[in-house]
DNA sequence: GATGGAATTACTGTATACAACAAATAGCAT
DNA sequence: ATGCTATTTGTTGTATACAGTAATTCCATC
């Protein structure tokens, strides 16, 4: 992530060593892993759109206190993956249709207009990586593990920005990928997953053959495709309009 | 959400801060005037990049105590405002030539991107709005409010972004302002100011024309021409090359 | 039996205390 | 006097305690 990693000034090595580190370190890294962890299984939708997320509760899984689980909480609701209502805690976003168009058109604005600096860069090293990351996708996708195989396909669109070399407009990427496999899991066809077919591998052949503007039409065939494969119904069971019901 | 646009409601100041503990009612608001007083500070270059924000001080500036203080220096570090070091605490961004350019790329692909859009949903009510923020913006700039006024162009950049129907993109174009001002703040010279003659107002009249691809073009070139005049001189006096310096 | 209200419960919001760590400073030896 | 080490100090990281509020349950009343 784009966490701050300053330059460390080397202070003279200090040969004393009378003490061992303790165990506590690395306990960002930890907070990093959990922030992951909750991540994925949202993701993943192991923790399904509208669930409640107490904080005693996490705090209990992951053996830490509060304080720490509310820092993890408030980064995942600035991106927007939990939603936290003022005196009721946190939940899983559930994505409203409106919603999902915004992300599915940023996407197409952005990841487009990032294929032909993509093409520019890429070389046989990265053609090799994304046909590595498309093969574990398809087979994820083969051996019926469609969760892992959205959040993949998600890794897979985040790393191609990447390899644009704006770092700024692939933290969007991200971004908009997360939400994706949200709106996915939400409103998604079982069996009918987003990134299928052979697509990836095909983008990666014009990618690769240094053809930006091909890439470009395709990507957002691509993306037209996956938005194309959702059934956009909102379920309003929340709020019945009595009126509407009872005739008015 | 972007929580940009709210009006803001100003609470009666309170006189006797004895009771200010009951006067949490609202807690949520005194957080969000609170970063909105550190964001406006930090982009109106009040607070310069590479100054320290200690915990203790904003807490005691602002009469809350760390915790809240530690939130909202959150979520400033994600949004790239504030960089948070891990044991040395939060000091402002100073942005590095390298994300400058990111900064710009991204707007040059995000905000051209969206005038179309823009274009398309434009009506009497939202230019004259736009019109009179362009106003107030050059009417600070006239009495020498520099500071003022670089956060005023941002504000309107952000506006329009908003007008575009994309909320999502509108709270990336919402960032990536916030950083420009930074930006402007770091490397552009004292007395040129980016977004200055009447471009504002000359993009307005395309967009109230409806012509799309009109106001796409010249908001590429304004974009260019305030890239352009920033002197993107990286000062690196952190680490003096001995070598170079005393010959060799 | 249903409805409204009061007491209880569960959970979040905030402050504060304490521990850990890095920097600054003073002290000591060479 | 210089360089290294120890102590002190300042600041962040984390946990916990307490307070306030929404949800729930239970009881009384209609």
């Amino acid at each position: 992530m784009s966490d701050a990693q300053a330059p460390e000034k080397r202070r003279a090595p200090v040969k004393e060593g009378k003490e061992s580190k303790k165990e506590s370190k690395e306990g960002d890294e930890r907070h990093e892993a959990i922030y992951r962890a909750v991540s994925d299984a949202i993701v993943e939708q192991r923790l399904k759109p509208g669930a409640r997320l107490r904080e005693d509760a996490l705090a209990d899984v992951f053996g830490i206190s509060r304080t720490g689980i509310r820092k993890i909480l408030q980064r995942l609701a600035l991106e927007q993956l939990v939603t936290l209502t003022p005196r009721r805690g946190a939940s899983v976003t559930r994505p409203t249709a409106d919603e999902a168009k915004d992300v599915f058109d940023a996407r197409q604005l952005i990841e487009c207009g990032l294929m032909p600096d993509v093409a520019r860069r890429m070389g046989e090293k990265e053609a090799a990586e994304l046909r590595e990351m498309a093969r574990e996708e398809r087979q994820a996708l083969r051996s019926g593990q469609q969760s892992v195989a959205i959040r993949l396909s998600a890794d897979f669109h985040v790393r191609l920005a990447q390899l644009s070399g704006n770092a700024t407009l692939a933290e969007f990427v991200e971004r908009l990928c997360s939400r994706s496999s949200l709106i996915l899991a939400v409103y998604g066809h079982r069996g009918h997953l987003g990134c299928e077919s052979h697509d990836h591998d095909d983008l990666i052949g014009y990618l690769e053959a240094g053809n930006g503007e091909r890439a470009k039409a395709f990507m957002s065939r691509h993306l037209k495709a996956i938005e194309a494969s959702l059934s956009m119904v909102e379920e309003e069971e929340n709020v019945p309009d009595l009126q509407q019901i009872f005739g008015g």
